[in-house]
DNA sequence: ATCTTGTTTTTGAAGAGTCAAAAATACTGG
DNA sequence: CCAGTATTTTTGACTCTTCAAAAACAAGAT
C-alpha cells in the first residue's frame, strides 16, 4: 500500500494530463505522459501497466491511461500534500509564490500526515494554494467547480482571479509585476481572433494586452 | 556530487557510530554499522566500498570504517538539517521534542539549502537542537565540546542539563516528566558504584535516583 | 488497399540498494 | 598452536526505475 515517490509523481502527471485533455478525450497518450515527465515513452509504458496492476490506473495499450478512483484518490492527496506545503512556504516562511513550486514538489513526498494536518489548521483549512489551485481535503477529495478564463469570461464585466494555471516562474513573475494575482479584480474589455490577443484593464486604468495563450491560463470569477 | 538518501544515512550512522566509540578505537566496525541501519552486514561492506571509491569514507577491510573529512563534512550537513528541521518543528509547529525525530529523519534528505537557511534565521540561528545536539554551521562544521554528564561532573554542585544523547521516546519522556530537559538546573548528590546509581536533585527539592547508564546520556555544564 | 510516418510496446541492459547463504578471515580458549 | 566461534566478505539473485534501440502497431495519404 506504499506510492514510492515515483509512483506519487505518475499519479499526479496522469491527474494532471487527464485534466488537461481537449474535451472528449478520457485517456492520456502515453507520450504525453512521457513527456510531462521527462522520462523514454518505454519507461513510461512499463510503469503504467505496474499502475494498472496495483488498481491505481486504467491503461488501454496503444490507446492512453487515466486513474482509477483509488488512484485518483491518492493523486488527491499527493496534491493536496504539494499545495498546503506551497501555501505553507509562502504565508509562513516568507518565500514568494513564484519560488515554492520545486520545494513542496519534493517536500509533498515526505512531508507526514500529522505535519500536513498541522499546517492545514495553522493556515486556517485554507481550500487554495498561492496559484489559486484547490486544495483536496483529508480523504484526497477535489470539488472541482468549472471556471471561466480570461478567454470565455463576459467582457466590460468587473472579474476577480481566481487561479494560475502554470507553475512556470517566468510566467508566475509577469502575473505578479501585472498584478494579475489570485485576488485582484480586473476586467476583460476586448478580445481579437485574428490577433490572437485579449484586453485587459486592472486597477487604477492600467490596461495591457496579453495573448490568447496566457488568457486562457488565468482562471476567474464574476467579481462581488 | 550528489549523495542519494541511502548515501546520507550511512554517512550520519558512521559519523555517530565512530563518535560513539569506546576511547582508542578508530574505526568503526562493519556489524555496528549494519545494525545501526538495519540491513545487513553484506550490504554494509558493499555500501561502505562504495564511500571509500567515493573518497567519502576510510574503509580497513576487517577492520571498520571511518570518515574522511569530505565524508564527514557531507554529514554535519546532514545533521545540521536534521537539527534545525527537528527546532523548527518544536519551535514553530508546536510538536513535543519527544515526536519530531522520525519527521526530522525524512525532511533532513529534501529540504533545499534555502529552506534550511531560512529556519535558521527565522529561530535566531540557534545552536543546539531540542535535544541540545550542536547544530553544526552551513559548512557542516561542528565544534564540539567534551562534556561532563551525570556520571561524570562534580558533585554537590549546581548544573544545568545541556544535552540528551537518547532519541528514545520513552526516554525522552522520562527525562520530561522528570524534568531534566536542556535547561534545567539540578545538582548530583551521590552516586552509587555497586548500586550503579546516580543521586539527583531537582528544583523544588525533587529527587530521584537514576541509573548510571541513564545519568550517562545527560550532560550538564557548570549551572551559571 | 498499400505505403509512410509517427507513436507505442518490447527487449535487453544498466545502476542503486538490498538479502540470503556460502566462503573467507579474525579472534579466543584451551 | 589448533580448534571452534564470531565477524566479515563474496556471490548470486532480486526489485525498482530507467534507457536505447528494435519491433509492432495505428492512421493518414496516395
Amino acid at each position: 500500500m506504499l506510492a514510492s515517490s515515483t509512483v506519487e509523481n505518475y499519479l499526479k502527471a496522469i491527474y494532471a494530463g487527464v485534466n488537461g485533455l481537449r474535451p472528449g478525450l478520457r485517456l492520456l497518450p502515453m507520450g504525453h505522459l512521457a513527456s510531462a515527465l521527462g522520462v523514454t515513452p518505454g519507461t513510461a509504458t512499463t510503469m503504467v501497466k505496474t499502475l494498472a496492476e496495483a488498481g491505481l490506473a486504467e491503461y488501454e495499450p496503444y490507446v492512453g491511461v487515466a486513474l482509477t478512483p483509488q488512484g485518483e484518490r491518492l493523486a488527491g492527496l499527493v496534491l493536496r500534500r504539494h499545495r498546503l506545503v506551497e501555501l505553507f512556504l509562502v504565508r509562513v516562511m516568507g518565500f514568494g509564490w513564484d519560488e515554492v513550486h520545486d520545494e513542496a514538489e519534493h517536500l509533498e513526498h515526505v512531508v507526514s500526515d500529522r505535519l500536513i494536518e498541522r499546517m492545514d489548521t495553522m493556515l486556517g483549512h485554507p481550500d487554495a494554494d498561492p496559484h489559486g489551485d484547490p486544495i483536496p481535503n483529508a480523504d484526497g477529495t477535489i470539488s472541482p467547480q468549472p471556471q471561466d478564463t480570461l478567454l470565455t469570461c463576459p467582457l466590460g464585466q468587473p472579474v476577480t482571479v481566481t487561479r494560475v494555471l502554470d507553475q512556470n516562474r517566468a510566467f508566475l513573475q509577469f502575473v505578479e509585476t501585472n498584478r494579475l494575482k489570485p485576488g485582484e479584480t480586473i476586467q476583460v474589455d476586448g478580445r481579437d481572433e485574428s490577433a490572437d490577443s485579449v484586453l485587459v484593464t486592472g486597477t487604477e486604468a492600467r490596461r495591457l494586452t496579453i495573448g490568447a495563450r496566457a488568457a486562457s491560463k488565468l482562471q476567474v470569477r464574476a467579481a462581488g
